[in-house]
DNA sequence: TTGTACGCGTTATCAA
DNA sequence: TTGATAACGCGTACAA
């Protein structure tokens, strides 16, 4: 491959004026640019990432990591979303995505350091995950650059991108009220999704419960696993649990737990009704457009998972840039009505 | 951060040393390996990826570049069957995936130059596509390393891992017929899919066909788009068309068309008949796992997508390693019975 | 507006 | 078994 050094030579310059030339530096008379861009043309020179970053102490990528194993990533509509809203932002601001899918939370760790500490990437978002707390202050204290995908550690104020879970508990059970249920099911998070100061759907649930006076039932909360065959599972539990007393409405925490709670209803029998019409209500956890391609009249509460992922990325480009952390978001999910 | 420098004075070594300790290199007597070993952690020493890059010549990173853009990709179950199976593969391996979606032919091929040529990546994984001829044929004779998913140009013999859509279009069209259908809608797969050298599932489809002396109507042949929407409509038009001779069966050359072709037949009071039973007859195109969770019922065209990733990802570990192209692959899929 | 010379942090070639 | 020193390819004080 060709080097600067060979570039120069052939454009009759020195290395520094091709350097310019690379890096866009406005002082180099038109001339001499053209001669150089030239002489690269000839020689197909592309300028060597390694060397750049080992020089500039910057490498243009930034680690993705994610500690569910790619068995859940990739069959996760919600994640996929998340990684996409981070890509389609980093391509538009010129970094390039380092996709890391460890199986547990503690090769996720060692994936963030090992990325960081070595300088593969500029830095790197990690799913908000227990066991951070030390390893994610660490590396904020040694200026390695983070941002999470909901909170890393309790009393987390800086680098997160949150979505606010009670609300849209809150939102979906006062929407199954306002239709008149009064025996609904939840099929909530799986705990290990959770943290201490990441609040369950479930509080959602029971305030809005509260608030409209109707007993709170344990048997009728369910905890999904946030896959389809776990909310078909959750479903069928809640369906046959109960027999004089069933539930006339469900609420799931994610979508695929909703398409597997669909199937359990099938299976029963039961038709999800459309609209305000009576009768049975599914609703789903994400709401995502790719799922209501499948089931286009499924309603529920639709987190805004892209801009998540999007708004990660975009807080990671700031604190790298700037040097210094970013006060958290939390974002509020909206309820969407059944079509 | 701590150098190597740091760490050999701490040690009282010299720095050759300590890069024979970090390399494993056995000629380290074990005292002084110890010694390395504990002014490493005592420092937190990390190697910088960027100098040894630039001084062994390779990075450990592999680029994964699809020409369609994340909306596409991102939402297609088998693009990402493909991703996970490259993934899973390079994770293995010790390699780091650079992802990389850009939204037309050319950005892709201009991804592919920048990744290989500016050393990025030590190869890359390129979506098989047209137009790629040249650039990847340089690639080739410069010494870059790529695999494709699919074929890259036509008489291509090495470097790819391909799906014979054929034997899956003759597989599926024969069940049908198996069954007694003689009207056999097929929803074949998007014409930028292939190449001179591709053949397509309706060829499969034609053959069948004719060694079953059915006569072929191109009326029943329509072009889906691998999307959702695009299976729908689709579906819409094969249903609608030709009401007093409407098809009695559908094949799908991927599963969000099946599953688009589902809602359509849902909307027309048809549901697919499970088994061998008598009634409408609905084939999938990938029936991959996590389409049969939403639905189980569902059989068609099983397509060895995330072998067809791990596989690609395994020959341009090859490639890299061994220096020197790798005979083609051509997977075949199988015929999954509905259940 | 252009050029010289050095440093970034590793690995590799020798020689000891 | 270890070490001095030269690369790797680029960016940048500093100088002209």
């Amino acid at each position: 491959m060709a080097t600067i050094y060979d570039v120069a030579k052939k454009a009759n310059v020195s290395v520094k004026t091709v350097s310019r030339v690379l890096n866009r530096s406005q002082l180099v008379r038109q001339e001499t640019r053209s001669r150089v861009l030239a002489a690269m043309a000839d020689l197909d020179f592309h300028p060597n990432s390694a060397a750049r970053s080992l020089r500039r102490k910057r490498t243009g990528a930034i680690g993705f990591v994610v500690p569910f194993g790619s068995d859940f990533v990739f069959h996760d509509p919600g994640m996929i979303e998340q990684i996409k809203g981070a890509l389609d932002l980093l391509n538009e601001r010129g970094y390039d995505m380092v996709l890391s899918v460890p199986t547990n939370r503690d090769d996720a760790l060692r994936e963030v350091v090992r990325l960081t500490k070595r300088r593969n990437v500029d830095g790197a978002i990690l799913y908000g995950m227990t066991g951070a707390d030390s390893i994610v202050k660490e590396l904020s204290e040694k200026g390695f650059h983070f941002v999470s995908l909901g909170y890393c550690y309790p009393e987390q104020t800086h680098n997160f991108v949150e979505i606010d879970a009670v609300a849209g508990g809150i939102a979906a059970t006062r929407y199954a009220i306002s239709l008149g249920h009064t025996r609904i099911g939840l099929i909530k998070e799986p705990s290990n999704f959770l943290l201490p100061n990441k609040r369950s759907i479930a509080e959602g649930y029971k305030t809005a419960l509260e608030q409209a006076g109707i007993p709170y039932d344990e048997r009728l909360v369910r905890e999904g696993d946030y896959t389809v065959s776990g909310g078909y599972w959750a479903a069928l539990r809640l369906l046959d649990h109960d027999e004089h007393a069933r539930v006339s409405a469900i609420i799931c925490s994610s979508d695929p737990t909703a398409l597997g709670a669909l199937r359990a209803l099938r299976e029963r029998g039961l038709v999800p009704a459309s609209g305000t019409q009576n009768g049975f209500l599914l609703l789903a956890g994400d709401c995502l457009p790719s799922t209501r391609l499948i089931e286009p009249s499924l309603g529920g509460i639709q987190a805004p998972l892209y801009e998540q992922g999007r708004l990660a990325a975009d807080m990671l480009v700031s604190v790298i840039s700037e040097g210094r952390d970013v006060p958290g978001i939390v974002l509020k999910p909206t309820m969407l009505v059944p079509a």
